[in-house]
DNA sequence: TGTACATCAGTGAACGCGCGTTCACTGATGTAC
DNA sequence: TGTACATCAGTGAACGCGCGTTCACTGATGTAC
């Protein structure tokens, strides 16, 4: 028969996922940078110590939090692309959609590339699949609008649109450089998505 | 009369150079992340504490040695623009350029991003104008490309033109995600910046 | 030029702190009868 | 259901290490006469 979950897992659960949220929201308003041990079970009420009961390190429950913020994220860019079905037109409000995203979750969103994993430490597969549900969400469009695009070249394309894009948010919400004004920075980014897809589409034709 | 450089002040001179080759060195061969000024003292051939009569501390000293990193950029990009004088063709090599760079000196070029000033410390003056000095080689051509273009608006899209190419090249080096042969790089990021210009003249033309 | 004293750049052992991780212990939960 | 023992999740003080920075000292350089 199914083993009833016991009341110790019961418990395991709950301290897992407290931690979980702890850490989350000292990232949220402090940075990956800061983030301490201590504080994260001070938060999440239980002694030092209990975080390794819960997780292996630091760096796996960091992973945890960055696996919740890229599924949040996901969800956000899936509802996009649901309300838009015009391939230009969605991948224009999906990288306004980053960009929202990424500004309303600053800290979150910066910690899925601050985060290194410790040397010679490989990212774990369930990870990289959810950096792969992102590039989907680009490359359906891309393939909708150029039905005769070979794989490689579709995801060559998709991966350049994504880390452009990226590179033009990560470097406006940077302190190194000089602040833009949210609005503005959303009216640049549509334009730059505007004219990459234009001349993406000329290019085609020719 | 003007003083002579005194026999100490030599020496002082040469033991700032001295660190300061041995930091780039280090940071060139095993990265930013784990420079240790021991290290550093070591290879320069000083004790430890000779590096603070040098420098103010570390931060200091990285500075530096991105400063000799944003000049060595510099120079080869106004070499490009120096053997390009068509604006297009000469966009497409600066970022062409910019690649080669990064591959040719990843460490050196990662520390250009990843150091972080201490909190509230201000990135001095000077290093900020090194930086504009780099964009102004954007600015340049895009200006002959449209001269009727605000400044405001050259600024932004300088930026954006930036940002873009820097975050195409900057996931292509990085290990969270799947490498890129150099060649291919190169061609996809020139094919990237094609469609751009295009995208961009086209928008202008309507 | 030579001597005696003053200065201060450079030395390196020691400090100090942060902080992730461990481990002997304990008390709550589970099991056997 | 109740009792006696076994287990093991959770505790938190202590460990250990890394490493930037300091500071009392010294010996080479500079200065005064």
């Amino acid at each position: 028969m199914k083993n009833e979950p016991t009341k110790r897992e019961l418990k395991k659960q709950e301290l897992k996922e407290n931690l979980l949220q702890a850490a989350k929201n000292r990232i949220k308003n402090n940075g990956l940078t800061s983030l301490r041990a201590r504080d994260i079970t001070t938060d999440a009420g239980c002694a030092l110590g209990g975080l390794y009961t819960a997780y292996d390190d630091i760096d796996n429950l960091v992973l945890h939090v960055n696996s919740i913020t890229l599924n949040a994220l996901g969800t956000e860019l899936k509802a996009i692309a649901a309300n838009h079905k015009e391939p230009v037109e969605r991948l224009i409000e999906l990288a306004r959609g980053y960009l929202k995203f990424a500004c309303d979750n600053h800290n979150l969103w910066s910690a899925l590339f601050d985060h290194k994993m410790a040397e010679g430490v490989a990212v774990p597969e369930w990870h990289l699949a959810e950096h792969a549900m992102l590039f989907e969400q680009i490359a359906m469009p891309l393939a909708q609008l150029n039905p005769e695009l070979h794989e490689a070249e579709l995801t060559t394309l998709t991966r350049s649109i994504f880390a452009a894009v990226h590179g033009i948010v990560s470097i406006s919400l940077q302190d190194r450089f000089i602040a833009v004004p949210r609005k503005e920075l959303d009216t640049q980014l549509t334009q730059f998505v505007e004219f990459l897809i234009k001349g993406f589409e000329a290019s085609r034709q020719q």
